[in-house]
DNA sequence: TTTAAATTCTACCTTAGAGTAGTAATTGAA
DNA sequence: TTCAATTACTACTCTAAGGTAGAATTTAAA
């Protein structure tokens, strides 16, 4: 019951733009010390945050990243969905299939209240939203 | 963000027996049939489910499985800490180290509440409180 | 124009979860 | 005593996530 680790580094990249809306670009390098995420990791989840748009990236020496829409337009479920992670509600959580009132998993009743939780944080939390001052990387 | 497949066999089996207490046992081949699940992956969870005292196994012609104490005394979380499913609630949702009020990640504040919602339901839920009847195997 | 700092791309390695295969051991029934 | 139905054990394969390596490309400064 966890986020994938992509997931994790790709949240704590975007909400560090978020944070540090300073008019200048961030190398790799720079990220991958200041969030302690492996080097050759981030670059490739960066590859994945520029492609989904996220981020925009800028070539050559001098270089570096940029967010590249308002942190206010980032939803936490456009990152998770990015990568895979897990977030489809209509899935059963012991794996039955689709789960409703008539039709239902031995879990059913107990995990409705949870994952209307969940499904409102990660659908309603922006960049935005999220802790900026005096919060670890 | 969801359970171990074999978290969710286990769940669903130990939830078998709970409903299935007349007087007999339950060969592996039997609950692989009724529950859908590939037996000789359903024979290695069962195996670790009777190491974790879950479940008592009766060996040779005409053996099978029963449950090994009352459903009220299996808890779901102790059903997922057997197989090692992710119920650390110190640990941080976005992997930086432990979460706490003064020391806290980004996400820590939005977390809290589904956190404590998933946390009561896994603490408090056991065998003897999950739907009994009509639901799905 | 050269060079160094940066992103980008392709390919690979490692690990853990998920699932399979085959055989040994147990035991009651015939 | 034999045999068939069963659990138990060991070892393997497959897949996806996590992570690494190295070279190609881009670009601005020197």
């Amino acid at each position: 019951m966890q986020l994938h680790n992509t997931s994790q580094y790709a949240i704590r990249v975007l909400n560090f733009f978020a944070n540090h809306s300073d008019d200048r670009l961030y190398s790799a390098k720079e990220l991958a010390e200041l969030l302690s995420i492996p080097y050759k990791f981030l670059t490739k989840i960066m590859g994945i945050l520029v492609k989904a748009e996220f981020i925009k990236s800028i070539q050559g020496r001098e270089g570096g990243y940029e967010l590249n829409k308002p942190a206010s337009q980032i939803k936490l479920i456009d990152i998770l969905n990015t990568f895979n992670d897990e977030t489809d509600n209509e899935s059963c959580i012991l794996g039955v299939g689709i789960c409703d009132g008539h039709n239902k998993c031995a879990l059913h009743d107990q995990w409705m209240q949870p994952k209307g939780l969940l499904r409102k944080m990660f659908e309603e939390t922006t960049l935005e939203n999220l802790t900026s001052a005096d919060c670890k990387l």
